[in-house]
DNA sequence: CTAGGTGCAAATAATTTGCAGAGGC
DNA sequence: GCCTCTGCAAATTATTTGCACCTAG
């Protein structure tokens, strides 16, 4: 919540280091929400009135240009500005009678945006989503929502529960897929990895509980993160297949499958991470999904190939032998 | 593609009629795209020089008002209007070379923004989706994309064939679904309901063939309206499922399921078209199939009961009759 | 006759620019 | 000393407004 950057930590981007411009740049990160440029002269104005207006405007461009601020347009007539620094890319809701926006980011939006763009052939570069309507309290007129605070906190909250879910449901799916193979080799590598979740399940547990004690009232805050179908676990459907009976083959085929999205999540999800400890767990664990996936595949090829050889030893007893054709 | 509305027969939202007023609705209603408020005092001007801005910004405001047109703003520092008639609410793609802007609709984007606005008790009047980037055309160097005509057009091939995909599936459903059933009763209901599939799909293959007599182009142009799931048609997935082997009970299950979406699906396009013919053919399908789904429910509850009396009949045989429990 | 509609010119509001001087490297 | 940053004032751009006049109902 605390720790501002130093400008100079910033990605310097071309230029030149000045003492108004950092003085511009901290003050700009020391507020929150959506700035107009006129409200961070007025700020600026009241700590150093010798800053003109064209020094603010002429800043924020060059924020906008360094990456340290996103420009948005609420259709007011003006832009705003807001962080981009430990601040994800995400949307806005906009309460056209308020006038206050909040946010929140869907990865099912962006999957569709990317087929739309593929369909079209379009480069997309940057993907605005604005929801414009009346909030909830300018219709009810209670007090409701929390404030619309460190969305890096909000997105580690909700990236962390999905990565719980999955590797609880990921747990599960393993335990499960151990208890039901025949084949014993394959029993071990389903109990390895089930191993191999318990202890990532713990680490992302605790990695929870750290970002709690940063806000205690972090839990209650409204989601901010939607992921629809990634909120039970990625290997959630699997380990219900799993419960309505299958063999070992189609057993490791579900992992496979369930494993390629876990890596795929903790990879996308990792790099968009702005907190270092987050970002480093969830790109391990991105590697070590796709070993998961390595190892799976391995197996599956060695239990196609085996089950092929006992099939041909079986029927070479009955039958002449053939010469078998490559692959 | 022609047959321009006369201003006097749009939703005349107060105000008096004036010549110079008509004269700015047509030239607007003329035009194709995007067009700012100067450049539709340009083309004004050429017609009529005696015609000022100020008149051009005031009825721009009128016609927004008079749900003529829509105000939108690209991030340009100006706003553009676009027609509202036979031009459904749409989001749009935005070249950030050429600046030129292409449109598309997503079922999926508007199903997830209920989501959202719901959980955040949100209430949306609008949704505005904005990808920028660069267009084929521009990064590539060759024509690609057709011009960005009256989308009511295309959106109205894509609802089509939407809807007979939809039908087509309903068809294949309804016709393996009276294969597979034992029951004779419930046989003859997928075998009335497979006949009214097949009066639909041709009904909705009619006007499909209509559409494109209007543009013989019609087909070759990029896809406008986006819904995952539904190109293969709304009963695929359950067609699917029969092959997979089910009982009577199961299938008017899957039936009835199918049947909403389909229901769901005719009510939600038929509202959105323009097109007055295409509206009515959706909306009386919308009807019939909020009938189907009676009819489908119906069958399955006397089809339960009859399980459950043919049950209770076996056990009396055998055990002592029990005074049945209300349900 | 009268409530709107219209033209013209001036006002506004956000942002940019030209230019001379100040300041970091 | 050079090059960039900065302040100030003037310019630009999109849009709105005040006011006198005009016109349809």
């Amino acid at each position: 919540m605390t720790n501002f950057p130093n400008v100079r930590d910033l990605k310097p981007a071309g230029g030149r280091r000045s003492s108004k411009r950092e003085q511009i740049v901290n003050v700009f990160l020391r507020q929150e929400g959506h700035l107009s440029a006129d409200d961070l002269f007025d700020i600026i104005r009241n700590e150093d009135h010798r800053i003109s207006r064209a020094t603010v405007y002429r800043t924020l461009q060059w924020m906008v240009e360094a990456g340290i601020a996103r420009k948005v347009d609420f259709g007011e007539g003006r832009f705003r500005f807001e962080h981009s620094y430990r601040h994800p890319r995400h949307f806005h809701l906009i309460c056209k009678t308020c006038s206050r926006s909040s946010e929140f980011l869907s990865s099912d939006i962006e999957a569709i945006v990317e087929d739309v763009t593929a369909a079209r052939n379009f480069t997309a570069s940057q993907t605005v989503v604005q929801i414009y309507g009346t909030c909830e309290e300018c219709r009810t007129g209670k007090k409701a929502s929390a404030p619309d605070g460190y969305t890096e906190l909000l997105f580690a909250r909700d990236a962390l529960r999905i990565a719980i879910a999955t590797e609880r449901s990921g747990l599960e799916f393993y335990t499960r897929a151990a208890r039901l193979t025949q084949d014993a080799r394959g029993r071990s590598v389903f109990q390895k990895l089930a191993e191999e979740e318990r202890h990532h399940l713990g680490t992302l547990e605790a990695r929870y509980k750290t970002l709690l004690d940063r806000d205690p009232q972090l839990e209650s805050r409204p989601t901010f993160l939607f992921f629809k179908g990634a909120a039970n676990g990625l290997f959630a459907e699997g380990a219900e297949q799993l419960s309505r009976g299958v063999n070992d083959q189609q057993a490791l085929l579900i992992g496979i499958r369930c494993e390629r999205g876990s890596h795929r999540f903790f990879k996308r999800y990792g790099e968009r991470f702005e907190d270092s400890e987050g970002k480093q767990i969830f790109l391990e664990f991105a590697d070590e999904e796709r070993d998961h996936l390595a190892l799976l595949i391995r197996e599956y090829r060695s239990l196609v190939k085996r089950q092929r050889t006992a099939k041909r030893s079986t029927r070479s007893a009955d039958a002449p032998r053939r010469v078998s054709s490559a692959r």
